[in-house]
RNA sequence: GGCGGCGUAGCUCAGUGGCUAGAGCAACUGAUUCAUAAUCAGUGAGUCAUGGGUUCGAGUCCCAUCGCCGCCA
């Protein structure tokens, strides 16, 4: 293997739904291990695309009286959208109706068969004719019930062709056992092996009951046959190097990285090295299947309606923010849970206070100390400590993501920040200034400018436009050149003036997305009811009442706050010396000019808070049902600040 | 039903058979001001699911039980 290559690939991604959280958390691990390899200087390959062909995507299309091609065309624009909205970095966007894609299925086809993998034999399942499906006999309910929807089936006989998987169990078996991260995660690829040691059946790969698919090449001269969708599509990814046609990126075979979900690892893990040994091409190096999303602890599923729109959550959140919560937040192989709160806590926490906040802090002591100068001169001799224990860790840190670790190798890099945090503390630069210890101040700058341009070059392939934000103020360049500089070789910056920028991550202080009506919970007793009180009604004392303090304020300014589709910003008179700042959820259901003059009811003592990067001091009441939002107001005028209660 | 995994601090999880079982988050206390009310330090009476067993010694190995999950049937 040349280990000056890397190939990534994803899969292609069926049309018969539109792109999920799933689709997306694939294609974000793929392409952050793309931008790994490229930033190492790796010659990369990064492909994606969509599966098209078969009877379900024939009769989604025959439902909207549409052709299959269209239809096909108008999802898979849906996938190439939402990628490019996602900033992948995808070297070719594959599509199994791709004519070149066709040829190369039927030149592998060919091969296939006349190596006497192929051969032609009779297909026998039992067929529901309503869900228009095959089940084998020990499915059945009762021995002759569909198990989908429970009506007779029928013993069918069709003409099939087959692949000799038979003959690759032994194979197969030799390399799971000789190439010990081939599939990952381990415990994922144990379970491929208990699957292959029971015993492996030649797989029918091609069915005469549909049209909608590869016909056979045309030297087998048998036209009633089209090529059943797994064939098609894994072969996509030797079709996209132009397999079969001009093989003019056969060179990046076999693939660095192939990215699956869970569901369909045994196609990857099994039936695809088995199809590559017939066709004496080596294997991918990795296998990796990753888990689900599940939603504040549900599965997600269109009937409940908690499904995940990834580009919401990316519109309220920013992409990069929900890119690095996906790859944190679980270790790879296990499901996740999405919730609004975790998001939060890594984007408040993670990113605003530890890494953020780093930048910020040495912005701010540069400015003070050295008129934003910054200079490494003295960070190796008066900082070897920290330096070794940075490097330590960077040392170390890429072996991780190498197994697609990403929460491993983004909670190493956490570490490191950590340092720099720690070494501020540690070191006091304000006070070596006051003693008149300029030098060491501006080591201790030096210091933490080193650490965070090394982390930003580590942290690129998962936020490369931020990573690009501080490289920009910190004058270089996130490059191969800078990573084998500042990474492999361990050099220090040059001296540099750092540019005051805006905080790279505001405080999120409340859901900014719509949360799904949690479904109703019928396990709950409903006795229990009647002892507890709802939770809305539960009894407080005078007391705790009065620890809020309710004011009248008569609203002075109103304006939109930018790139935000809920938040108003409004200027309220309180009766104090100065107006409050108050941000408010409200730009849906009213226009800043109506706003203006009129009063209404604020929460006075509540804890500032920043919102979309906007101090807001205070909240104002206002009761919401079905029909929209309504302001608390006075019956009557009153002076503002005058109390409520 | 078969195979495999898991059950450790409020939450998420680490823990090659061996000194008083750890980390992160949350909480509390203190320090500090360069910074986005941030950062740093300190603070846990954990039946290591339960019951047996092996061992000088078990969260770690073995058996059984309960509970959860995955793959397969």
């Amino acid at each position: 293997m040349n280990n000056n290559k890397a190939y990534v690939t994803t899969p292609i991604y069926y049309v018969n739904d539109v792109p999920h959280i799933g689709h997306a958390y694939t294609t974000i691990i793929a392409d952050t291990m793309a931008r790994y390899y490229r930033l190492q200087g790796k010659e990369t390959f990064f492909l994606t695309g969509t599966d098209e062909h078969g009877q379900k995507i024939e009769e989604a299309a025959k439902s909207r009286g549409r052709s299959p091609q269209e239809y096909a065309d108008e999802i898979s624009g849906k996938f190439r959208e939402l990628w490019d909205y996602f900033d992948i970095s995808y070297d070719k966007f594959i599509r199994t109706t791709d004519a070149d894609h066709k040829l190369g299925v039927q030149k592998a086809f060919e091969k296939m068969f006349e190596k006497g993998d192929i051969y032609k034999g009779e297909y026998e399942g039992y067929y529901c004719v309503s869900c228009e499906t095959f089940f084998t006999e020990t499915q059945l309910m009762d021995g002759e019930g569909c198990p989908d929807c429970g009506k007779p089936t029928k013993l069918v006989k069709e003409e099939s062709y087959f692949f000799r998987l038979s003959n690759y169990q032994e194979k197969l078996l030799k390399w799971y056992n000789e190439d010990e991260r081939c599939v990952l995660p381990k415990g994922k690829k144990n379970e491929v092996i208990s699957f292959v040691k029971q015993g492996l059946r030649d797989l029918s790969i091609t069915r005469t009951s549909f049209d909608w698919g590869i016909k056979l090449p045309a030297s087998l001269n048998d036209e009633k046959h089209v090529m059943y969708v797994w064939l098609d599509a894994l072969l996509n990814y030797i079709t996209a190097l132009g397999y079969g046609k001009e093989e003019e990126n056969m060179h990046f075979w076999p693939a660095t990285m192939q990215l699956v979900g869970k569901d369909i690892l045994r196609f990857h893990a099994i039936y695809w090295p088995a199809f590559l040994m017939s066709l004496d091409l080596p294997l991918p190096k990795h296998v990796g299947a990753h888990g689900w999303w599940t939603r504040n602890g549900e599965k997600m599923s269109k009937s409940k309606g908690n499904v995940v729109n990834p580009k919401e959550v990316a519109d309220a959140y920013g992409l990069e923010n929900f890119r690095y919560f996906m790859l944190r937040e679980v270790p790879f192989g296990q499901d996740g849970d999405f919730s609004q709160k975790a998001l939060i806590d890594r984007i408040n926490s993670d990113l605003g206070n530890e890494f953020g906040n780093l930048l910020n802090r040495i912005i701010g002591m540069s400015g003070k100390y050295s008129d934003f100068k910054i200079t490494s001169q003295d960070v190796k001799a008066l900082h070897v400590k920290e330096l070794n224990e940075v490097e330590a860790i960077l040392n170390e840190v890429e072996t991780k993501l190498n197994e697609l670790q990403t929460n491993r190798y983004l909670e190493d890099l956490w570490k490191v920040l950590a340092i720099a945090n720690g070494a501020i503390t540690a070191h006091e630069p304000w006070t070596k200034i006051k003693n008149g210890d300029t030098k060491g101040a501006l080591a201790l700058v030096g210091l933490v400018a080193n650490i965070l341009a090394r982390v930003s070059i580590l942290v690129s392939p998962i936020m490369p436009q931020t990573a690009k934000k501080i490289a920009n103020a910190m004058q270089f360049e996130i490059t191969t050149q800078s990573y084998e500089k500042y990474i492999l070789n361990k050099e220090l910056l040059e001296d540099f003036v750092i540019e005051k920028i805006p905080p790279l991550f505001p405080k999120i202080e409340e859901e900014l997305m719509e949360t799904p009506e949690p479904t109703l919970k019928q396990e709950e007793p409903k006795e229990k009811k009647k002892e507890t009180p709802t939770k809305e009604e539960s009894i407080i004392t005078i007391d705790q009442f009065f620890q809020t303090s309710l004011k009248i304020g008569t609203i002075l300014e109103a304006t939109e706050v930018a790139n935000s589709d809920r938040l108003l910003q409004l200027k309220v008179d309180l009766g104090e010396s100065e107006p409050r700042q108050i941000i408010a959820g409200i730009k849906e259901y009213y226009a800043p000019q109506e706003l203006i003059n009129t009063q209404v009811c604020v929460v006075a003592n509540l804890k500032p808070a920043k919102i979309m990067g906007l101090l807001s001091q205070g909240m104002l009441l206002a009761a919401k049902d079905k029909d929209g939002l309504a302001l608390m107001r006075p019956e009557k005028p009153k002076t503002s600040g005058s109390s409520v209660g």
